[in-house]
DNA sequence: CGCTATACTTAACATCGTTAACCAAGTGAG
DNA sequence: CTCACTTGGTTAACGATGTTAAGTATAGCG
């Protein structure tokens, strides 16, 4: 009788194999330039399987992006630790001794360098618009997006209670944290063409003067 | 025998019908969302017609990028004054006793505003990507976006001569200076769905960090 | 008047995302 | 065992895209 598991598991097989064409080709080409029939031609069914598995190209797009924000989140979790408590009403880094400037600097590093190096996963992740996040039905609580975020909240909140950090708002300050990253891994990975100085001295030119921004 | 030039007259008339609809389009929907035959539906000619006066979409899209530069650098200008000397060799900002931090300031604040009331604008030169832009045909020198560039470089270059900002290599500084200006504007115009703060606040919040972290 | 260059259009091509209709194979019931 | 139904896949098609090739009407000049 475990012909239904079998079913069920061949069926996820394809599924993931969906998903790894899929990632390959967005990874290459970026989304514009990769067709539903490119994705079915490189796994060797017909484009209109995929739309079996997958309502359509923006919902298998954003299965990926979620999976690119695990990733993320991955890299940033070696950073800081954070111990969510199950009510989900508040959230304490892990040794109130640890560095704030120190996990800034660090998670700003972490946070470009992963930009860079996935530069498709991330023009999906930010730099593509996606139209469905405006309707109510999209919601951002809960998406993979923000457990990313809030580790940059953490690091900020701390920074401010220790009072390393300029007095302010830690959501807004954690936002123009946020911001300020998103500005040079975009610009590196959209400007090609501009004679950008070298990119490690411009990284380590807009770190610092994160750092020098928000500390006090 | 003005019947050539009247010719010429109607010939770039009907160019500018064409951006004129094009802008409009692509303003209120986006690169993507709109199709030459639906610029050539408004000014009431066939869609191929425009490829007589345009090679491609794209050169169309960056005519009007060009156009929207300029509008910017008009912004600019009225901030900073420049005093381009004919060798092209050096330039100097006009009367050294301007404030490079007020500049720095005032110049972010009127960049922000210009992309946040052109999204569509903006999206157009920042964020779409440009796959012309790593050949060698397409050149930085001497476009519009360069000369916007100019200016924030010279506010960062008399900060730092006049050792007011942190000691740095200045066009490293203010591609930063960039980079963090770009940050948040992008921000806003793609991420709608995110959760902002009060976006007063927060571009008054990153403005002050970027003050912060490049004046000493 | 007739020729030719100019300005524009229609038709077509290849490709796109997506839907509808179809088909073959496997499953379960009588 | 057989018949109906479900499952998983296909082919064909629709409307739309950017772009090119071929055709047409018109206006100016000899």
């Amino acid at each position: 009788m475990g012909t239904k598991e079998r079913r069920e598991r061949e069926k996820e097989n394809l599924r993931q194999e969906i998903l790894d064409a899929a990632r390959q080709l967005f990874l290459k080409n970026g989304y514009e330039n990769v067709s539903m029939r490119q994705i079915a031609a490189k796994i060797e069914y017909s484009a209109t399987t995929i739309y079996l598995y997958f309502k359509n190209k923006s919902e298998l797009f954003h299965s990926l992006c979620e999976e690119a924000f695990t990733k993320l989140e991955k890299e940033l979790e070696g950073i800081v630790k954070i111990d969510d408590d199950p009510t989900h009403r508040t959230k304490h880094v892990m040794g109130a001794s640890a560095d704030p400037v120190g996990c800034l600097r660090k998670g700003a590093e972490a946070y470009i360098r992963f930009g860079l190096h996935y530069p498709n996963h991330y023009r999906l992740l930010f730099l593509t618009p996606h139209p469905e996040d405006k309707d109510p039905e999209f919601q951002y609580q809960g998406s993979e997006g923000e457990k990313s975020f809030r580790y940059l909240l953490e690091i900020v909140s701390m920074g401010v209670e220790q009072g390393k950090f300029r007095k302010a708002d830690p959501m807004m300050l954690a936002q123009a944290c946020w911001s300020i990253m998103h500005g040079i891994t975009s610009l590196l990975i959209t400007q090609m063409g501009f004679p950008w100085v070298k990119r490690e001295a411009l990284i380590e030119g807009v770190i610092e003067t994160l750092v020098q921004g928000v500390a006090r």
